[in-house]
DNA sequence: TATGAATGAGAATTCATTCAT
DNA sequence: AATGAATGAATTCTCATTCAT
């Protein structure tokens, strides 16, 4: 499904252009069941994740913040932030299902952590909302390094080190107790 | 120049399509040298920031990224990553320039003060490269979010203040002495 | 069988797609097969009103344009003209037997019955076919005015006034009698 | 302009599908458009036509029929019902235009003459738009057969024989006066 | 006999690029 | 140097037809 390219799609699913619309009435379609067929379940999974309130807020993030880096890892996850960014030029009603159906209910569940972290004392007192975003950007930025710029020449690019670094580096900055 | 249509592209310079090609040999070129006009500038003036030897790494990088945030919050800036993201499918090179002319110049040089703090002992020893891109991430998303999924009606998105949120927190994060 | 669309074909026979295939070979077969059905049994019908040599040539006319007249705004027949001249364009083929199997032979026994009555010395000396046609053109366009043009706005087209006051008209153009 | 393909229209006019899209938005656009160019022009002249009150009714009919009937045999606008009947299951808005524009003008104008004739006693009390139909509905029949129907094996159809025949036929059945 | 999933040629439309003026 | 009319390859979508079950 990385292609825009209708054909490719069919293609790479192994049948014909005319095939896909006995399944979907257009192209905004096939995007519009992609969302709801793969990024949502995860979101799911991710409300589940947040609703232990016998998680300490910290432990709860890293949790969380794991979960998110390796769902977006995975192959099919990983296309998708290209997709709708390049899409949304010319289906900009993509873009908002993107938004609203994925990002903005991961960034208000991360959200509502921090929050109940800054509340207990753990965090510092930041804006949690743009906490989250800033939480979730380079595990996105994973996503599009590897799908948009990402060259065979480099060697492969150590996502889950550098999601790892990162949620390690995101919770130091966060956190009030000295950690070395 | 923030649609990727030729035409509009024309139209916005104030001259007619045909007149690009006097001056471009296609549209690859132009985005060459787009690239080259904007960001480059910039990057030029970061190579100098950087330079400064007598300067903590700490402050440097703070700075570094201060001034970043604040490049890629101007309008036109603003557009270059979904632009290059859009038109990546149709016109792989592009992502190339991109990537060669703006992201990896960038990169290398947050990642040099990085690896200097680490050698001075005030950042812990992480993956220097991956902390850089870790950096740069949020201010990614900040244009990226912006040009594509902010809707008039959420009120606008406080650029300024999410990036100096996130320059506090990466830096305390980053840095190995207790900062409260 | 209003739509062209072999689907809807289908659908409104109550079989799917490929059970059509089994009794037709193709689209054009079963045009062929519609006209066979619903319109030959009707001229079928007309050839026998037009035998009756006993009846005179302007009452067997009144009768063959009445019979006709009403025929066409059969809700099935209706439909004939719109659909063969619709579909002209891409299966020229239709259009020979719509005319073949239909209007050529309407048009032949009406043209028989006004020869009568020219030679009876009750009509005027006119171009027999010429005339046929002529009679029968206002009956094809009510066909194409309700299929094609009427919207509900207008409230309904009269077709029978429309018919009847046709015929009085047209007989009084035809006869030499003087009528009032 | 007889066929419905863009590309033959284009090829047609000598240029290119692109170039149509200079000079049009969309086929819808192209069809409302030779509506606009070619019938209307002609209407406005038969408006002419019928405003001269001097001249009795009958005459001024035999007039507007002739003139009709020679538009209507003219190559392109012999083209038109043909064309709107066949794209109108595609795009109804255009059966809606030409009837507004051509077929319901033409018809007004001309059932204002039958009107008139009645009210001077010249001709029988009939419904005037039905008859102004009916009048005009072997005209159209013209249009249709020879583009749709006829074959070059029959040799050509006597357009002006069968218009002019139409025309004495309806008048003298339309008339109080006995004509022989 | 019946199905319905699958096909692919064909149609409308877009847009980077060319070229005569 | 500048134009803008013209092009045609590429893309989305439709629908008559096929074929394994």
């Amino acid at each position: 499904f990385e292609s825009a390219r209708l054909e490719d799609i069919a293609t790479r699913a192994g049948v014909s252009k005319g095939t896909i619309y006995l399944y979907f009435n257009s192209k905004e379609d096939i995007f519009q069941a992609l969302v709801k067929g793969i990024p949502q379940p995860n979101i799911e999974l991710l409300e589940q994740v947040v609703q232990d309130a016998s998680v300490p807020a910290d432990v709860l993030l890293r949790r969380f913040l794991t979960v998110v880096g390796s769902f977006i890892r995975d192959e099919r996850m990983k296309k998708f932030p290209r997709l709708f960014i390049g899409e949304a030029g010319r289906f900009p009603h993509l873009a908002d299902i993107y938004r609203n159906e994925v990002i903005s209910r991961a960034a208000g569940l991360l959200s509502s952590v921090i929050e109940r972290g800054i509340r207990e004392g753990r965090f510092h007192p930041v804006q949690p909302l743009h906490a989250a975003y800033a939480a979730v950007a380079p595990l996105l930025f994973v996503a599009i390094w590897q799908t948009t710029f990402e060259r065979p020449a480099d060697g492969p690019f150590d996502g889950e080190g550098f999601v790892s670094q990162h949620i390690d580096n995101f919770l130091r900055g966060l956190s009030r107790e000295t950690q070395s």
